[in-house]
DNA sequence: TGAAATGTTGGGGCG
DNA sequence: ACGCCCCAACATTTC
């Protein structure tokens, strides 16, 4: 039987892929797994070494795993529709079977291929796998996409209560014997990249591993206390499932399956819907991107386009690097740096202070995150700066300018997150932690810092700065 | 998935 | 006992 070739993209696992197992079982087994690192992934406006070293330790992994079965993962650099169609020649293969990604690059890459794959006698499949409703699954009643998340979210869960979903085993993979070319797997260095210490580690046994400390009541800070410890900056309470997500290590259903298992025993009830409603963001983005591809480079909204942004290089540099001034923010974008990822309340604090305190595009921000951040999606990053900005799908600018010093003391009253990534204000006292310019000369030296000199002094006035960002945002309402 | 400004209420001190 | 003021606590409105 001819192989059938399975174009491994964002679904690096072998558990519940959707495409690798329908090729498994359209081929009796004979499965040829290929990923095709374009180098175009390295360079553009977007691209992050935290992302790739995720993807490559993901890679490895895979390699390994398909080893141990017996079969072996082919890796390739290049131009993902030559390579391809070399593949096809090379294994006379007589299909290409892909998970889809529904950003606008990948869909035009996609279909590109998929046209020329059919005219050189290729079939090319793809599956809904990334996602658990797709595009055009969940539309209102007049067959239009939603573009307000909670009658989108209360529809996605109407459809998931009335038809289920399904997850896959790690399909057969049979050894094939084949004399077809396979780059090493490379690591960040080779690339000539860098990245953070601190890190995320990729790969599909470590994101199984936290799926199941996530859904294991019998742990501290799990699915249970989800609700409430989410939004707590020190604490370990998210799922940190994101990157997982991201590029396919975990399979969103055996995600939901997971959580919906415990979601009978008492008191996990809350937090496993809480914790599913972010699965229903995941996907509302998702088709926000698909049907409005325009909010990668504007506004949801095109008034807001209109904004006039100060956009100035210092107090951007400033942000980048942790030094405003303001602990909670420096904390969370040092944590960013380091780690390459950072806690979901500190982004939406640190994008409410970029674009309402110092006035900065949404964009510019969006731009550093995707180049950070360990999970940076397109869909999602871009949903939640356009929320943050107030340009989005539900735009309300008043609704969302955060006072920085009180969300610190709501989200981090014992300072412990500020303390852990602004050394710093180490000994700073709980009552100055996140307004460390209050205290006087006397009560500095005691907390061995110097505001001014071993810590900044704000760079921008709170109060002032809301009403500017409040004035802004009325000229163009 | 806010915050600040403004309004209302009610208790306690005080003359 | 009463009116008056103050102020905290809470509620409502506004940005």
């Amino acid at each position: 039987m001819a192989p059938i070739i399975h174009w491994l993209r964002r679904d690096l696992r072998l558990h519940d892929n959707t495409a690798l197992a329908a090729a498994s079982h359209d081929s009796d087994g004979a499965v040829l797994p290929v990923f095709i690192l374009d180098e175009r992934l390295l360079t553009g406006r977007f691209a992050s070494p935290a992302r790739v070293r995720f993807m490559l330790e993901s890679l490895q992994a895979l390699e390994r795993a398909l080893r141990e079965r017996g079969s072996t993962l082919l890796f390739r650099r290049g131009d993902p529709q030559q390579e391809l169609l070399n593949l096809a020649k090379e294994s006379s293969a007589t299909a290409v079977y892909w998970n889809r990604d529904y950003s606008p690059f990948a869909i035009k890459r996609d279909s590109a291929i998929k046209q020329a794959l059919g005219e050189a006698g290729v079939t090319a499949r793809s599956f809904k796998d990334a996602v658990i409703w797709e595009l055009d699954e969940i539309l209102t009643k007049e067959g239009n996409p939603y573009t307000v998340y909670t009658p989108y979210a209360r529809r996605w869960r109407q459809r998931l209560d009335a038809e289920g979903f399904q997850v896959h085993e790690a399909p057969d993979c049979q050894s094939i014997d084949t004399k077809l070319s396979s780059a090493a797997i490379p690591d960040l260095a080779d690339l000539g990249m860098d990245t953070a210490q601190q890190v995320i580690p990729g790969g599909e046994a470590e994101g199984q591993c936290l799926l199941q400390e996530f859904t294991d009541l019998r742990r501290n800070h799990n699915i249970t206390a989800y609700k409430t410890d989410r939004d707590m900056l020190a604490l370990p309470g998210t799922s940190r499932l994101s990157a997982h997500l991201r590029l396919g290590t975990v399979s969103p259903r055996a995600a939901l399956r997971a959580a919906l298992d415990v979601a009978q025993h008492n008191d996990a009830e809350q937090g496993v819907q809480t914790w599913i409603g972010e699965l229903a963001w995941r996907d509302f983005y998702v088709q926000i991107l698909y049907h409005f591809p325009h909010v990668l480079r504007s506004a949801f909204r095109a008034q807001y386009d209109a904004l006039e942004w100060e956009n100035d290089e210092n107090l951007f540099a400033a942000w980048c690097e942790g030094r405003t001034g303001y602990p909670v923010v420096d904390a969370a974008m040092r944590q960013l740096n380091q780690e390459a990822w950072m806690h979901n309340r500190a982004r939406m604090i640190v994008a409410s202070f970029l674009t309402k305190d110092l006035l900065i595009d949404w964009r510019w921000g969006e731009r550093y995150f995707m180049q950070r951040l360990v999970d940076g999606d397109p869909a999602a990053n871009n949903g939640g700066w356009q929320w943050a900005a107030g340009t989005g799908t539900d735009a309300q600018p008043y609704f969302r300018i955060f006072n920085p010093t009180s969300q610190g003391q709501k989200f981090d009253p014992d300072g412990a997150y500020v303390r852990r990534y602004v050394p710093e204000l180490a000994q700073t006292p709980t009552k100055y932690i996140h307004e460390p310019w209050k205290m006087n000369k006397e009560q500095q030296r005691a907390g061995g810092v110097q505001i001014g000199h071993d810590y900044p002094a704000p760079i921008v006035d709170h109060t002032t700065q809301r009403q500017r960002a409040l004035d802004m945002y009325g000229k163009v309402k």
